[in-house]
RNA sequence: GCCGAGGUAGCUCAGCUGGUUAGAGCGCAGGAUUCAUAAUCCUGAGGUCGGCAGUUCAAGCCUGCCUCUCGGUACCA
């Protein structure tokens, strides 16, 4: 394996529009910090970047709907973000934020130096604008006739039916889908990574030579790469981000995908600043390492599109592993932050003050690390009460107790060896390899396990040497037993270190010694004899039941707010008139057959008798309902839709259905038993 | 639909390029023990490795088909 000289560690950038929970911890942070507390051990020169994602469309409507602006949205969750995580102890060498001047800069620098060599495409074209929804329309906001096969319903960027690529000006009659008005032709220039051309270069960077990816990663990059790559807008119409830095580009900001990451250097430069220190070596010397952490929702944007940037760039090295997580669950469910299905990280540590390292602790036992995984009360209960407490803790305060009975807390020396000590110190020696080569690949729940084994191999240790029976007959075999005791106790702060911190610094509160560095893990002679150790107290505590409850039912609460659904409602759209709203023709209507439109995950096709005819509609209702199931059913039907194709089949109306928070779907229908035809109003 | 990742003991997960009676932790049962937050230590029960077919002397691991979960993508008048 290469020896590295110094080692860049990056997390994903949380996005600032609401506060971090335990999905991201698990997912990225977590393992992050462990990383990177384990190589700081090793002596290594380790550069940890966080920071908080600021930009994106998301912000400026979460900040209309709350009539504030964007700055106070990012303001307050980069506020929150950051202190939650200092609390627990997630060790940034820097935490930052791309609304900052350095990223500002650095973003728009980057950008000017791909434009100026000609790295990016430049696209000064008309492009099809709805002036009714007042904006510049994207390819698949457009449809028309075919040139080649005159299907009436090609997209602008692919027609379905005969497979060929088009571009927007391709289509004849083309239309918009916001407002089904003609677009006019507008002038606007955007600026494109030419992803395509990286492509080559990008399949063999990680098909070839990155076959050592997690499996998820790899595959995943794969799949991206076999379906071939595409230029990609790097800017986009709107006000909030970072300006494009070239004249005429008034109005234009990068999109939040090519900012974002340079985010990490930008942080990286902000930080080599305030300690005066190189940035560049970090990112653009081949000695050093570099490696991201994400989860699978990024994998595209820091395994292809980033690297392809960077490359772009020409200055910068590669990143050496993408570690990637899957999803973590919570209590059977998909955690969400729209329905506040969650543990937020700001509220649990107001709930289980001084215990960071329990969730710590728990998260990285049941990491997310090969397929989604599920985080529940109980689970992290037992964790604590039978691992930490009953495990660790226990053997800790066992020792420290022995030595405080017998010894007054003073270190006895080390006697002669049994073969039976002999065999623990060698296992005791054996668990350094162990964790490393387990940290260095990602497995970090493996390397957990090891360290908790070492605890365990105390325990077993003192059961079986079982110094309380000896102490009458034969002290300086007690003194042996102990000083091993002590020196394994001593052991478990390095090893733990840095899976929980909060942890290591009381064992050596207790042992009354300062830290240790990694490579002393292992050693016998790691507390002197003679040496005085502290008064012992408890290092974890026990979760009642009580605490357990209390957290579900904080969980049921928000299912029931879910429920009643008050909830945060979109706002009322824009008042229109009654001649506008007297236009529709919506009758009530009965299913009289359904069935699903083949090669489709939502469609279902209906035959409804609207009391004026029967016709054929296609409907997104197909992950709601099952076709048998709705035969006969009374619905609502709007009859006098102008007819679309979808799939090959005409539609002639649309179901009126309702839609619940999580995209669930319900029919609109009469109270009454009226019978088809009836018209609503 | 297409692409990707998963489906291994009650629970959460290991299982390297196919090779003897499939492993760990928790939980459960029985026993030992008392220095310790009734904690610990030992022993044991428990699996047709999602299903069906195939390749092979040999398959959890390879091939084909099917099925379920998650993600990406298409579609959702």
């Amino acid at each position: 394996m290469k020896d590295f000289k110094r080692y860049t560690i990056t997390s994903a950038l949380p996005y600032a529009n609401g506060p971090v929970h335990i999905g991201h911890l698990a997912g990225v942070y977590i393992p992050s910090d462990i990383y990177a507390r384990y190589l700081r051990g090793k002596g290594k020169d380790v550069l940890f970047v966080g920071g908080s994602d600021e930009h994106g469309v998301p912000i400026t409507i979460k900040a209309k709907n709350e009539g504030v602006t964007p700055q106070d949205i990012v303001d307050r969750y980069h506020g929150i973000i950051k202190k939650s995580f200092e609390a627990l102890g997630i060790s940034f060498d820097v935490y930052s934020r791309t609304t900052s001047e350095t990223h500002h800069k650095t973003a728009g620098n980057f950008f000017k130096k791909l434009y100026e060599e000609g790295k990016l495409i430049e696209k000064s074209t008309e492009q099809y604008y709805d002036e009714e929804a007042q904006q510049f329309l994207a390819d698949r906001y457009i449809i028309g006739t075919c040139p080649h096969c005159n299907n009436e319903e090609a997209y602008g960027d692919q027609c379905e039916s005969c497979g060929t690529s088009l571009s927007p000006m391709d289509l004849k009659n083309p239309k918009s889908t916001l407002s089904g008005n003609l677009p006019i032709r507008k002038k606007t220039k955007h600026w494109y990574l030419p992803l395509d051309q990286h492509e080559d270069f990008l399949k063999q960077w990680i098909l070839e030579e990155n076959k050592d990816w997690k499996p998820n990663v790899y595959g995943q990059c794969k799949s991206w790469l076999d379906s071939g790559l595409h230029p990609r807008a790097v800017s986009r119409d709107l006000s909030w981000g970072v300006p494009v830095p070239i004249d005429g580009a008034e109005g234009k900001v990068l999109y939040v995908w090519f900012d974002a990451p340079i985010g990490y250097i930008s942080n990286t430069i902000e930080w080599a600043e305030k300690e005066g220190k190189d940035w560049e070596p970090y990112w653009k010397d081949k000695d050093t390492k570099l490696v991201h952490f994400i989860g699978k929702d990024n994998i595209v944007f820091h395994c292809i599109i980033f690297p392809a940037m960077l490359r772009a760039h020409g200055e910068y090295i590669l990143p050496d592993n993408v570690p990637g997580n899957e999803f973590l669950n919570l209590e059977n469910d998909k955690i969400s932050t729209s329905r506040n299905w969650a543990v937020w990280l700001h509220e649990y540590l107001v709930d289980f003050p001084e215990k960071q390292d329990v969730l710590r602790y728990v998260l990285a036992a049941n990491m997310p690390e090969a397929k989604d995984n599920d985080f529940t009360w109980k689970d992290f209960q037992a964790r604590n009460n039978n691992e930490l407490v009953a495990i660790l803790g226990n053997f800790v305060n066992r020792s420290a107790v022995l030595t405080q009975k017998y010894y007054n807390g003073t270190v006895p020396v080390l006697g002669e060896l049994s073969d039976y000590d002999k065999n623990a110190i060698a296992e005791l020696a054996s668990i350094k390899g162990k964790v490393e080569k387990s940290l260095e690949t990602f497995r970090f729940r493996e390397a957990l396990k090891e360290a908790m084994s070492l605890a365990r191999l105390g325990n077993k240790y003192l059961a079986d040497a079982e110094p309380w029976k000896l102490a009458k007959t034969d002290a300086a075999r007690v003194e042996t037993i102990l000083n091993i005791a002590l020196q394994i106790t001593a052991n478990l702060t390095i090893v733990f270190e840095p899976f929980m911190p909060f942890t290591t610094a009381k064992l050596r509160k207790i042992l009354n010694v300062s830290a240790y560095n990694w490579e002393q893990l292992g050693g016998m002679d790691l507390i002197p004899s003679g040496h005085t150790i502290a008064t012992p107290f408890l290092i974890f505590d026990k979760i009642e039941d009580a605490e357990i409850e209390a957290q579900m039912n904080k969980l049921m609460e928000s299912k029931k707010l879910n429920a009643t659904a008050n909830a945060k409602s979109n706002p009322a759209k824009e008042e229109i008139t009654f001649d506008d709203f007297v236009k529709m023709d919506i009758r009530t209507g009965t299913i009289l057959e359904a069935e699903k439109v083949p090669k489709t995950k939502k469609l279902l096709k209906l035959l409804v008798d609207t009391g004026v005819d029967k016709r054929t509609v296609v409907s997104g209702i197909a992950e709601s309902y099952k076709p048998e199931d709705i035969i006969g059913k009374k619905v609502s039907i709007l009859i006098n839709l102008a007819p679309r194709k979808i799939k090959g089949i005409e539609s002639q109306g649309m179901i009126l259905m309702a839609e619940n928070e999580s995209g669930e779907l319900g029919f609109v229908a009469c109270e009454k038993d009226f019978g088809s035809g009836s018209e609503v109003r």
